[in-house]
DNA sequence: GTCCGGACCGTGAACGTTCACGATGGCGTA
DNA sequence: TACGCCATCGTGAACGTTCACGGTCCGGAC
């Protein structure tokens, strides 16, 4: 089940074996087609080490990401890290960041693609515009897998994430139970016209669904990503809602919500979901004023995308077109264990700017 | 950075360099230590390829787990199959079964080492019945790896486990959040006097103080892993406590405590915590009786296990003596991609005797 | 002095693959 | 006919390590 068994049931020698496995010039297609189906009919299956042991290529696989929300994208980096090690020095990673999702990948996705990368994890801030760049990568045969978010209808191998489906169902199954006595709750998302929001929005009603509607959504609001406008809706959903049990906040940004429950003397009164983790959630968190936070498991994310990345570039077996982690509902209980095994650096905050600490 | 080198700057021949670095004998102590100190000031890494390439030697690791509860030990199994698959063909796993936990892992852990295995994956049922196995095992060098169950105070690698504290922690604080009103709650488990039982009895205590006592346990059932008494118990609890509001079954033994609360008819009363997942679980789930259950990962244990396994047998990397895996609350609204990723003939139990379903 | 044995160390082949180079042969052109 | 070119294929070295074998040297016994 070697290269010479191929070559000495043929009567060929190796170095034509060599020649017909990868596709390389100087070699007769009837040669080829031989060679190709007696590998097939003989099972044969390249020896890695070998392989490595000779010709030292090794696999260059570049993965762009935004380095803010550092906790967030740091621990992506880090299940990336962690999955290639067993791979080295056969494989080598290199991490590109620029500061924001959406500004600057496209521009660190041609440098990568042009310095000759053989497979890229992204996570498109536009999709739209970075399709045209998966295309000529795709075309020259360089993989590019998305996490967190998607690019769909592009070219990409495939597209790590957490469910957003589920990740809202989650959340709402969690407030249900949280507030037996049913009322209005209200939903914080970024842009209800971005795929993924609008599938937290939907899993999200139907969990509310499921208990015969005692608990409904008051209001549906879309903070645009920007800390002004989520505070100051934030405010407006509460004086018109006075009752208000519960909130979702099914993006990163909550924390201009939770400032504007505590101004209002609201954080008592209200069960409040939030998404993801990052350092000044973590108080929040620890003194009750967070009930959850939904985790989207980066670490896990990056473990998946990577080893889906490698057994394409190795074996060419494609993964399916989308990978799923199970969220994760992170609570005071088992806050600690999250915390433990995250990037060391990214825990103290500091005093960042502009951030308020009770 | 190579064999090569260290020879070359010794003035000695590759095959003394090799005998030095595996304490083969047939070497000059002084020179094995010079070639040692030399490895080390030049940080020599052995190139795992070419070793496989020579003599291919593979590694053979056996796995002794139970086959009761099928659906959890198979998501184990798949846990390490699945981490194997990388190292492979270096790596071969060997799966041994035994009926249920405690039976019959001793006589297949001195099988096993007889005939030579380079180390161990088991979740000992009796630990104080395996300790001088686990001796001897690390006395001939046979690392052993626990999961789900420790053997502490053994020679053992390390153990993978859910950590039982945290397990019993956020078992109790999704309860304390379901009961906002407060009430008596039950507790049930195996033995009080088995560590990990106590452990978890422990963290949700703690976890129901936190709330300013509001919830409180009514009572510590120990069921003995017996589904007679189980059921017994259960039903002794419930009419002892006819206001009781919610149970937490903290073993995997939660049928009989469901099925005497159905019976009493005190389902839509009770807010219900199990522990992992399995077949007869689902239906439990699905229907809304079971509010959650705390699953132990068992394919990130397995995961976790081979990975530190491999790592040391490889490398001679110690691990940290505990591992843990954050437990994950499973509902309704996060079941489905759960199930999607168990091994796929353990889902459907067909008419297992003496089950009820409904 | 000769021989033997043991301790120690060097030598070289082999593992399966890759790749640069050389060999072969057929065909067209001078 | 002689020559060169191109397409196609064979050859052999090299990758870093392991291991069986053989070599060298030294001390002791006859």
């Amino acid at each position: 089940m070697g290269i010479k068994d191929i070559a000495r049931a043929l009567g060929v020698s190796t170095g034509t074996v060599d020649r017909a496995l990868h596709a390389k010039p100087g070699i007769n297609p009837m040669t080829r087609t031989r060679v190709l189906r007696m590998a097939e009919s003989l099972g044969y299956r390249p020896n890695l080490a070998a392989r490595h042991l000779k010709s030292r290529k090794v696999l260059r696989i570049t993965v762009n990401l935004p380095r803010e929300i550092a906790l967030f994208w740091d621990s992506l980096r880090e299940g990336i890290r962690e999955a290639a090690t067993p791979f080295a020095p056969a494989l080598e990673v290199e991490f590109a960041s620029y500061p924001r999702l959406g500004e600057g990948d496209v521009a660190a996705f041609e440098r990568a693609l042009a310095s000759g990368t053989n497979g890229f994890i992204v996570a498109p801030g536009d999709p739209v515009a970075l399709r045209p760049h998966i295309r000529t990568a795709a075309q020259r045969g360089v993989p590019v897998v998305c996490v967190v978010t998607d690019a769909p209808d592009t070219q990409r191998l495939t597209s790590v994430s957490a469910d957003p489906y589920t990740v809202g169902a989650v959340a709402g199954e969690f407030l249900t139970r949280c507030l037996p006595g049913g009322g209005e709750v209200g939903f914080f998302t970024g842009w209800l016209a971005t795929q993924d929001h609008a599938d937290k929005l939907r899993g999200f009603e139907q969990s509310l669904a499921h208990d015969g509607h005692k608990l409904r959504v008051a209001g549906v609001v879309e903070a645009h990503d920007d800390e002004r406008e989520g505070h100051r809706r934030a405010l407006a959903l509460l004086e018109a809602h006075p009752d208000l049990k519960g909130i979702y906040v099914s993006t990163v940004n909550s924390l201009p919500v939770l400032r504007a429950a505590e101004e209002l003397g609201r954080l008592s009164t209200l069960t409040i979901v939030t998404t993801d983790l990052f350092p000044d959630l973590v108080g929040w968190i620890r003194r009750g004023a967070v009930a959850a936070t939904v985790y989207q498991r980066p670490i896990s994310q990056g473990r998946l995308a990577l080893q889906a990345l490698y057994q394409f570039l190795v074996d060419g077996t494609c993964p399916p077109p989308k990978l799923h982690v199970v969220p994760i509902l992170v609570m005071r209980s088992n806050l600690e264990l999250f915390l433990e095994r995250l990037p060391a650096d990214a825990e103290a905050p500091a005093g960042e700017p502009g951030v308020v600490r009770t």
